[in-house]
DNA sequence: TCATTTTTTGCATGCGCAGTCAAAATGTCA
DNA sequence: TGACATTTTGACTGCGCATGCAAAAAATGA
């Protein structure tokens, strides 16, 4: 069974010493390509392979991303995640994750635990942790990256679409489509995704002189929406638009209106979304709403992360990125155009 | 900013050797209450905590499991990883997530970057790279779990439902709802899942004298499943009803059959999945499956693989849990009940 | 050619902790 | 109280590698 291969090993086999062998395999380092050429050559006939940890240890660096996440229900997560992962990966980082279980419990345990692995960063793509989180982190000299959500402390960077723009292109798109009749499902409040959303779409009405017409609370959550969309529905006067604040909620409002309700999207009301998640694609929803671009929000995570990684004193900073209106077939469709 | 604690400074506080901090810290060891009291209040008032990297130098352990994953598009995996994390996380172990690009990719990148970081056990949840990748690892010693798949190697633990009982579940449901044309849109024939759902199904089709009617291939993939139905459905004599390797796929074809080609389900043709996500339950799909118990299935995962981990020599198990059929409103009813 | 600069190399040390071993402390029983 | 068994403790070493430093080698210039 495999006795590990250290560069000891490999340097006894190559005629050099240890620190040759570390050099080698350290990019940069000052190598002659004579020496090198013997240490790759001994180390490829041993199987030799560099060990991460012991790398780790010796050098202060883990290589190691911690990824705080929840809410995996949410396809945009997972679409995240993967996206975050591979970037990293291709920049020879690698994801610890963390489960943040339910928003309530200790988030102490999350942040310990992470603080014990070393990790070099942490991207936090939960909601709730992040304030204590962040606090800790802080003291610990850890950078941090909020993901799809930002906070007030202006030390923290943060990488989100452009939200309350992304809201007040919905509410424009509602006011053009001739709707008079404009309710919300909202999310959680804590979140300022919800905030900026809803910020950007009371704006984008205000500015064709209007309000909302009912708003109701749905936190993200499938079945909370659900409840949401039947208050909304059985009331005298029913909507005849609503902004979902996310396209997961947006899913749970679509069933409730036809399945319960037996109306028909759009003829008897509009619905959009928000993030673009693949499922608003299908036919069975053919969601309008807004893309989150999460390719670039991923780059641009990793980009900010890994140079305040490597460049001590890099300033905090917080990007917004412009998604587009992805128009389709669930909200009735502006008659000037 | 954060200065590292070690266990030297909190063992120079508390005015005992660096041993002991380190016992205090290890469950298991032998201190006496005293030195532990004084330990851990030296501790807490530095702020201290163990180090986890320099403990798995020292230990020859890391406490990290690698998770080996792709297809994220398929929502059962996101429910997989969540609750294979949380059980680890349970268990004081944390996931390092590699994704495997496509699955043609070098299997190699993934599998050295495994080794590298020491993990102690591997959990392979991904199609393709398994047959390169349990081989290296064994060569390496370090345990690795199939989950949701098995190979015909048995010297793999591996962890699955029944898939062969839930496909025949499958077919004597279909049966019994007088289905006369029962059409299969397969997954990825290199899947054991695949193989083993669709041998379940024709032996419970062969039972009542039946055969398949039709097959096609969707690959896993959404958009060849949906090209896979097309195929079934622009036959001059459709079936009746198909059986669909998974919920994801099932999806896209109930997709094809109601915006393509205007058919009611169940009315027109049935349609029975494999998984049930939670997808399946929304009114919208409604979909008729088999249940794959992922929280018993992530159990047992880690479950087995610590135990390798601990316990040298502890001889490699396939386990298949019994999973129950989901009938909801996709698939006529049998009449005789 | 020799003196000087530049590059390459090896030595030695440390990262933070776990675990071995022998010494010290504590406990037990007569 | 002494002799012995048992528990607790500290000194020390090593895990596998990176890195500062000084010595050695190679390159440069006059």
């Amino acid at each position: 069974m495999g006795e590990k291969i250290t560069s000891y090993m490999v340097a006894k086999r190559a005629g050099v010493s240890q620190s040759a062998v570390s050099r080698v395999f350290k990019p940069g380092s000052s190598v002659s390509e004579k020496t090198a050429r013997k240490v790759r050559k001994a180390a490829e006939e041993l199987g030799y392979r560099p060990n991460t940890l012991a790398r780790a240890m010796a050098s202060g660096r883990s290589r190691i991303i911690g990824l705080v996440v929840a809410y995996f229900e949410n396809q945009f997560y997972p679409e995240a995640i993967e996206k975050l992962a591979n970037t990293l990966q291709a920049n020879d980082y690698h994801v610890l994750m963390f489960m943040s279980w339910d928003e309530t419990e200790a988030p102490e345990t999350v942040i310990n635990d992470l603080l014990d692995y070393q990790v070099d960063g942490i991207i936090a793509a939960s909601v709730g942790v992040t304030d204590v989180l962040t606090k800790r982190c802080e003291a610990a000299g850890i950078p941090v990256m909020l993901f799809n959500r930002h906070q007030n402390d202006d030390k923290l960077s943060a990488v989100t679409s452009d939200n309350f723009t992304g809201g007040r292109k919905l509410a424009e798109f509602l006011v053009r489509g001739g709707h008079e009749r404009i309710a919300h499902v909202a999310g959680w409040d804590g979140a300022s995704t919800q905030r900026d959303r809803e910020a950007g779409f009371l704006s984008g009405l205000a500015a064709h002189g209007m309000t909302l017409f009912a708003r109701s609370c749905g936190n993200f959550h499938r079945d909370q929406a659900q409840e949401a969309a039947r208050v909304l529905l059985r009331a005298e006067v029913r909507p005849d638009a609503i902004f979902v604040s996310n396209d997961h909620m947006a899913f749970a409002v679509m069933d409730v209106i036809r399945s319960e309700f037996k109306l028909r999207i759009p003829e008897d009301i509009s619905i959009v979304g928000y993030d673009d998640v693949a499922m608003s694609e299908w036919p069975c929803f053919d969601l309008t709403t807004v893309r989150q671009p999460t390719n670039r929000m991923a780059e641009e995570t990793v980009r900010i992360l890994l140079q305040m990684i490597e460049n001590e004193e890099s300033l905090p900073c917080r990007i917004a990125l412009d998604g587009p209106l992805v128009v389709r077939g669930s909200a009735r469709l502006p008659v000037d155009e």
